[in-house]
DNA sequence: ATTAATGTGTAGCATTAGCTACAAAAGTAA
DNA sequence: TTACTTTTGTAGCTAATGCTACACATTAAT
């Protein structure tokens, strides 16, 4: 028996795993936020560049460039040199449920009082990480605080 | 004038920026969860070990050895080779305002309705983009529900 | 004291995501 | 058409976080 058997039978309190897959979760966030923000531009200017991603993430466009080229691995978007950016269905069905979920955190967050401004910050976190549960807590508060 | 100032122009949709400091934030919240963790151990246990940490979180101990490693740079832990993990007086700061954070998460969640389990697993996530002004409505809005 | 099991360290590989620097393509203006 | 500006691409660097494989140290059991 090894030194940490001692530290499991005296462990008091519960284990609580807290797994980090990290890695896998961050490159589903990088996605959802990319093909949102795809959306958004087609809808408001026609069309999604590399440099419109690239200033609006506030990272150079190779970065950018690289990012469209694994989405585009993924089966996200297509694109081909030199031309803007589309979203394939399974891009375009991601980018409505990210930018649905998106909506329904920032309305959360400022029907509990908080500034808009950093509402809509805090929200760009946290979207990715709330479950369908907990989103469907938030409209149900939502809904609730609305009537009254 | 090139191709997307037309794309400025006619832009309707306010720019919005989503500023993605992905590399620096997602260091920042393994720290933090490093920390939280060290923190419990050695209240539960006596002592933080390399291979509990990695039960912990899910990954190897070579994960959590490098980790570490930075950790130390940064001050927040110091370490020998073969002993345990202590955390510096930083790492300690940081470990009770990043366990103080969780437990307002967490306990919001619930007092929303998220099932427990959910609120646990949701909370790790939602913990590092939790601004003071969300934290400080989230905890408003906890004392008024525990009175009612 | 030996042996076995457990824990730790190191080497080396992959992926993601940031950057700068430079070259080439595409678009705009003269 | 030519010249200039903007956009895109490519090469190559760094850092964080995941892994396996293997060696070595430490602890536990015999
Ligand atoms: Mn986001
Ligand atoms: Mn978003
Ligand atoms: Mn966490
Ligand atoms: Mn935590």
């Amino acid at each position: 028996m090894a030194r940490s058997a001692l530290a499991e039978k005296s462990s008091l309190a519960l284990p609580h795993r807290h797994p980090r897959r990290t890695r896998e979760e961050h490159s589903h966030e990088t996605a959802q936020d990319y093909v949102e923000i795809i959306a958004e531009l087609i809808a408001s200017t026609g069309e999604a560049r590399v440099i419109d991603l690239a200033r609006r993430l506030g990272v150079t466009h190779v970065t950018v460039a690289r990012t469209i080229k694994r989405l585009q691995r993924e089966g996200l978007v297509t694109s081909l040199p030199y031309r803007s950016i589309f979203l394939t269905p399974s891009g375009r069905k991601l980018s409505e449920e990210s930018r649905s979920r998106h909506t329904t955190v920032v309305d959360f967050l400022k029907s509990l009082g908080v500034p808009k401004v950093v509402a809509q910050s805090d929200a760009e976190g946290i979207e990715h990480h709330v479950s369908r549960e907990t989103l469907q807590a938030f409209e149900k508060h939502l809904r609730k605080t609305k009537i009254a």
